[in-house]
DNA sequence: GCTTGCACCTCACGTCACGTGAGGAGCCAC
DNA sequence: GTGGCTCCTCACGTGACGTGAGGTGCAAGC
């Protein structure tokens, strides 16, 4: 019968800090304030983490990085009736959650350059939708209430940000070219599906590389959803030609296909 | 000539909070230490927000979100040599990346689940390898010098976690129970795109469904990959019957091509 | 005309999660 | 035996606000 001597292994902070990420200080606090007290001291007093130990602080990373406060955290772990898997699940639940507001997030920063490019200035339930935990319902009487005759209000808000610079005139030019000739495009009766028309649409996602972000094809499909659902862009492109909005969408639908074909 | 009086539209700070999820201390706070100054006050000393003090907040949050300190968000943004479009170019490249780091702790989570259930002990390492900012090059080495000889010490990590809990059993009976059937139907000579092969493959699904997280046919594939390419992992499952590890690795890439055409 | 209520104001101290030394101990190597 | 490294315990500092305390401006109701 061989001892199973390497069972117990024990860590020391500096050893737990290092490959925890986090600075010899936390753990020491962790230990202060009982969220995380290591299982062993060693003679000379020296903390000493077990196995177990690292466990728990596994899960209290997670739940800190999720926002938690830690009492919190010391609450959800030190509660009898959760059993670790259901942290795990919670954790996998709140991850997900996450993830999708940071992507309406990217979504925001994506409308907010669209917005920038086109002179659209977006209102402020607009521009901060992303953040708040506003519940959608009392949102439109809200504005009404607040600000009265919102038609109004929300007209003064279209007027064009004056953010001038060098390269944008630049990139304003470059819009205004690719709007005549897309122009032209239509005047000539080119289908969306067609070529030329798809080489327009790879123009534009190519437009949006170069002076803002990485655009994928499946992204670029996003935005041309909106140029259609949401009036002032719509007016943006439909400006360039009556019916260009949705011309342009199909044609971006039919260059994403093509290109992912 | 009309007067655009709409155009000199400005917010209370209690508006703005409203909108931007923020409190009104918070505001305050931020005129304090000059990283938002309304540019306007009221006759009686109220606080006046612009529609570019908006502009600037929505910067702010944003760079919050990421994790910047107060005063890095007021060096970028007053940065004269940056333009609004740089913060939001910068600003979604830092959420993408920042998508990533979270779905990387959600397969962290996937993976300790999936450990939790077969008994594997991970490794500090790999506990932790989505947290700290290590870079993998001295990874291995270090490993090695500060426990010398990783194969006792990474042996001692490989027994059971002992979570010995109620329904803990009886999850443990279902998955003998399907690698009983499973190992049965490998002898039957099943193939692994067959009918049986993907219908135990499914069941493995539901499985993680009903004990752990949301498991989609994608994220079931990501598993299946980690099956035959974590030793461990592979181990598990070819103690049931050796091959079974590769073998359900086709079955429920088989059992996802079915369900996504 | 007066008070009540609401949203705003300015101090100013409290809090949370650590950061940052100060001063000292154990331990291995040269 | 003497650096040098990691560890220890106070204990005060800090960043980003929270939380009252006490006072002002103004529209509505009595």
């Amino acid at each position: 019968m061989r001892t199973e001597k390497g069972a117990e292994v024990s860590y020391s902070v500096g050893q737990v800090a290092g490959f925890a990420g986090v600075t010899v200080r936390t753990l020491h606090h962790y230990d202060d304030i009982g969220l995380l007290a290591p299982s062993e001291r060693s003679h000379a007093g020296h903390r000493r983490y077990s196995d177990a130990d690292l466990d728990r602080l596994q899960q209290i990373l997670f739940y800190r990085e999720l926002g938690f406060p830690l009492d919190e955290v010391a609450a959800l772990l030190d509660d009898p009736d959760t059993d670790p898997r259901a942290h795990l699940r919670r954790q996998h639940e709140l991850l997900t959650a996450r993830i999708e507001k940071l992507r309406k997030m990217a979504a925001a920063v994506e409308q907010a350059m669209e917005a920038r490019t086109m002179g659209i200035n977006l209102t402020p339930e607009e521009r901060f939708e992303v953040f708040g935990d506003k519940d959608p319902e009392q949102y439109a009487e809200e504005a009404e209430q607040r600000w009265g005759g919102t038609d109004a209000y929300a007209e003064s808000q279209r007027r064009a940000a004056s953010y001038t610079k060098d390269d944008w005139k630049r990139m304003q030019a470059e819009v205004a070219d690719w709007g005549e000739r897309y122009d032209a495009l239509m005047a000539a009766g080119e289908p969306p599906a067609g070529q030329a028309a798809m080489d327009m649409a790879e123009e534009h996602r190519q437009h949006i590389c170069g002076w803002f972000y990485e655009c994928s094809y499946e992204l670029h499909q996003g935005l041309a959803e909106m140029y259609v659902a949401d009036e002032r862009f719509k007016a943006f492109y439909d400006s360039m030609r009556p019916g260009l909005a949705v011309h342009l969408r199909d044609a971006i639908t039919a260059n994403a296909a093509r290109h992912s074909g």
